[in-house]
RNA sequence: GCCGGGAUGGCGGAACUGGUAGACGCGCCGGACUCAAAAUCCGGUGGUGGCGACACCGUGGGGGUUCGAGUCCCCCUCCCGGCACCA
């Protein structure tokens, strides 16, 4: 056993000159204040754009300064640390910053609850929580930390705002928005779940507000399409934006209506034009609310709808009432009743519908409760009868009963419908979008002042940039839930920039979702208050590797992809998208449900490191699973992962200070190495080719974890006192440190330097393999008897394919199963197996 | 309802391109050390049968393709996630 304490030669320029000793327990307490203090002395994190060097851009998702990090924080900013030290050791330009997402609600709730300001309430988290990750060893340049709440960062914001009101692709418009009573704000569509505010859930009101809205529907042809070339993506949040944006691609129809302006609608069948037997209007439709004013069952069905509870889904009653209203079909002429229904959206295409019940199964469902008629105009081409009584056929096919155009199919008959509809004026083909406009505007204290200046006599005016950033006051107070600008003069009253006369700084901020937007984009022009983005930008990205909560599959990385087409095209950056690979990672549970305070399950990062330290809380989150996969906690694992850092570390003492010197008669006989010390120089090998892989291509980290345990595992098992196996062993020990460093960087570290190297493993290359080294001598060649499994040979790795032949047919337990038996092939896989096929 | 993802020992999970199912870890069992315990170390551990060499069964269920299927195809069950009257 190794003695208490042993000397080490460390090279004084990297290291402390004090003598090291190492102990012979771990202790890791001291162990990452050594590892953490040299990184933080050594800039090592810190990224220097050089363009004679591949860069790699690692980025995680940037956190919102709750006041302490949760466990799901430990598992996606380890997950990001993990790739971003193991690309700077295959040899990148690593730039791997982090920030702050600090605008938003909960600051403002702390500040009412607690009489603190948000502003303070938010920095003061902010220093907890940076501390926290620090203590996690996370190589982060921290000389780029963002903080989205300061007035350096969203001045750029307000920057970029103007001149996207001047494109035109930011503009204010009255518009129905989803109101929350309980937070008295806006909601973007996003952020209303099953009618409900997704922060608060109180139920969301309809109301007509001023908005400032942005224009990514201008957008949504290029978002959709660029989903194609992202093939770093997982499909399903590629699914999930696609399924968002919901592109539609059909006509508009206009129908005339004696008196006033026609009814246009949008369809997706065109097709089944002919089999329009009535019109549906939603209840909010302007036809609707005048047919209300003359027909009293109008304005009670109007009511009724309006007062119904926001149901969730689609299975509601179908429910309308006959308008009065007559339109014109645009090719037949004939006359169709106009209904108001509760199925039909007022927010989708122009709230109004063609309804084709024979064809389509909501009208159909209407049809049958008010007994409208149902005209087959499709059928189906392989000539099925349809029941008509049954439920509509939805499905494409030849036209029936359609005067001209009977006998095409679906696609050639939309077409000439469309052709047609053109030529009477009557209609045109039409591409519409499931998404809207984004609302940007917040009726909240705590986000970013909406720059522009409100004047009587000139409208809205974007502040001039010599006027910017429009700072938000800092030291107020918030009472209630209503927003402190709106009754600070100082702040709202201002001097139209275009006419000189009184006017009014709008006093809404942004959403937050703002901020987020662009982050990761000015941590490469962090420093530069000139400009939003300067030459930086084009050199570090895209982003190669984001990581991420799949909560912003749609969200943020949403915004995000638009608002980089909005930079591109500003002309700050050359790349079409942010992020060319994207890792969602799973979430943390225990007990098989995610980690709540309401559940009372949750375990304390900082407890974690307090009792094992950071390298196991680190060590145990990346081997439990795959970082796509949800993540199960376990206290056990917890220890068994801290026991295996212990055994390392014991190794790696014995290793130092041996307690028998070595026998080097061996090498000095000429004598070839021993078989067990052969093989641990072949493991080694193995553990760098799978390790590499595993953390390379396939982003799997819990193999690699066990790759490395099952190195130091066989470096254990040999204990020859030989020079070459001292050597084997520690080859082998240094390697499995080299590989485990980029996910326990604090104990390899300190045990890079206990054997004796220089250079901290941190600035160490990655190992390559040997692929000599790799071959082995023998090979075991599994035997079976039409597919089974019968023996196992142990064949030398050059034998070809007659030798094993020959030994499989000699095999005693093979000659078994052969008896009396034809042999009717073999199937050989080269170093695997050999299938001998008999007759049955 | 539609679209994704999944189901493998007592548990978390391996098995990447169809080729030894269960790597690695936890737990459990046995042993060493100890007066004893903890810690640590060593060995075993899918199920059934057998003293044993071994044999049979086994990746949610049913079918199929193949010399060979956890992996591919068809059908079904259950679980998780997203969307959900989007015309």
């Amino acid at each position: 056993m190794p003695a208490a304490a042993v000397v080490c030669q460390a090279s004084p320029s990297v290291f402390p000159s004090t003598t090291q000793q190492m102990d012979d327990r771990y202790q890791f307490e001291e162990v990452e204040r050594e590892a953490q203090a040299y990184w933080d002395r050594a800039r090592t994190f810190r990224a220097v754009e050089d363009p004679a060097r591949a860069k790699f851009y690692c980025l995680t998702m940037f956190p919102y300064p709750s006041g302490r990090l949760h466990m799901g924080h430990v598992r996606v900013y380890t997950i990001g640390d993990v790739i971003a030290r193991f690309q700077r050791m295959l040899g990148r330009n690593v730039l791997h910053p982090m920030g702050w997402d600090a605008f938003g609600l909960p600051a403002e709730n702390a500040a009412i609850k607690h009489g603190i300001a948000p502003g303070r309430w938010t920095y003061q988290n902010i220093d907890a929580m940076r501390d926290q990750l620090k203590g996690l060893g996370l190589g982060y340049d921290w000389d780029r930390e963002i903080t989205t709440s300061r007035p350096d960062y969203y001045r750029w914001e307000q920057w970029l705002f103007t001149r996207l009101v001047k494109k035109g692709l930011a503009y204010k418009r009255t518009a129905p928005v989803n109101w929350c009573p309980t937070d008295q704000t806006v909601l973007a569509n996003e952020q209303v779940v099953d009618g409900r505010c997704w922060r608060c859930g109180a139920a969301i009101e309809r109301k007509e507000i001023a908005q400032w809205f942005l224009r990514i529907t201008a957008y949504a042809d290029e978002l959709i399409a660029e989903l194609e070339r992202l093939p770093g993506w997982p499909e399903r949040v590629r699914t999930m934006q696609r399924n968002w944006i919901g592109r539609s691609e059909g006509a508009d129809i206009t129908f005339e209506i004696a008196g006033r302006a026609p009814l246009k609608v949008f369809t997706t069948r065109p097709d089944t034009l002919m089999g329009v037997t009535y019109l549906a209007i939603a209840a909010e439709h302007p036809l609707a609310l005048e047919a209300a004013r003359s027909r009293p069952e109008v304005a009670a069905f109007l009511e009724k709808v309006r007062a119904a509870p926001a149901e969730p889904v689609g299975a509601a009653e179908k429910l309308g009432v006959d308008t009065g209203v007559r339109a014109t079909h645009p090719l037949t002429g004939d006359v169709l009743p106009v209904w108001a229904a509760n199925f039909v959206l007022m927010g989708y295409g122009e709230g109004a519908v063609m309804s084709v019940p024979a064809h389509d199964e909501r009208d159909w469902g209407f049809a049958r409760v008010y007994g409208l008629p149902v005209v087959q105009v499709i059928a189906p081409v392989d000539d099925t009868v349809v029941d008509l009584n049954a439920g509509a056929f939805t499905g494409q096919g030849r036209l029936t009963n359609s005067g001209e155009f009977s006998g095409l199919d679906s696609s050639a008959a939309a077409a000439l419908i469309i052709q047609r509809l053109v030529e009477v004026g009557r209609g045109a083909s039409s591409t519409r979008y499931r998404l809207h406009d984004w609302s940007v505007s917040r009726q909240r204290y705590w986000g970013t002042p909406v720059p522009i200046i409100n004047c009587v006599r000139c409208g809205s005016v974007p502040v001039p940039d010599r006027d910017l950033p429009v700072v938000l006051p800092e030291e107020v107070g918030v009472h209630g839930v209503r927003s402190p600008l709106k009754e600070m003069p100082e702040f709202y009253r201002v001097p139209c920039p275009s006419c000189g006369g009184a006017a009014e700084r709008e006093t809404d901020t942004f959403d937050t979702f703002v901020e987020s937007s662009w982050y990761y984009a000015r941590y490469t022009s962090w420093n530069n208050h000139e400009a939003m983005l300067d030459d930086r930008a084009a050199y570090w990205l895209p982003v190669d590797q984001y990581v991420g909560g799949v909560e912003h599959a749609i969200l943020h990385l949403l915004y995000a992809r638009f608002f980089n087409k909005l930079l591109r095209d500003e002309g700050l950056i050359a790349a079409t998208e942010p992020f060319s690979n994207l890792l969602v990672q799973g979430m943390v549970q225990k007990g098989g449900v995610a980690m709540s305070k309401s559940r009372g399950n949750v375990v304390s990062p900082e407890e974690l490191v307090t009792t094992y330290g950071a390298d196991t809380a680190r060590l145990f989150i990346i081997f439990a699973a795959p970082p796509e996969q949800s993540l199960e906690w376990s206290d056990e694992g917890v220890a068994g992962v801290h026991r295996f850092l212990k055994r390392l570390w014991r190794l790696v003492a014995e290793e130092v200070h041996p307690g028998i010197a070595p026998t080097p008669e061996a090498a000095v006989n000429g004598v070839s190495e021993s078989e067990s010390v052969r093989e641990l120089r072949r493991q080694t090998q193995v553990a760098i080719s799978k390790v590499t892989d595993d953390i390379g291509r396939r982003q799997v980290f819990n193999t690699a974890v066990a790759a490395v345990m099952e190195l130091v595992n066989a470096v254990g098992r040999v204990d020859e006192r030989t020079s070459e196996a001292r050597d084997a062993r520690r080859k082998a020990l240094e390697t499995a440190l080299l590989l485990l460093s980029p996910i326990a960087p604090h104990i390899t570290h300190v045990l890079w330097k206990a054997l004796g190297h220089e250079r901290a493993i941190v600035d160490e290359m990655w190992p390559v393999v040997d692929e000599e080294a790799l071959l082995q001598e023998f090979v075991e060649i599994v035997v079976q008897v039409n597919g089974k499994l019968r023996a196992r040979l142990r064949v030398p790795a050059h034998a070809d394919q007659d030798e094993i032949h020959s030994l499989a047919l000699n095999d005693a337990q093979v000659m078994r199963y052969l008896q009396g038996k034809t042999v009717k092939r073999f199937i050989f896989v080269p170093s695997k197996l050999i299938n001998i096929v008999v007759q049955q």
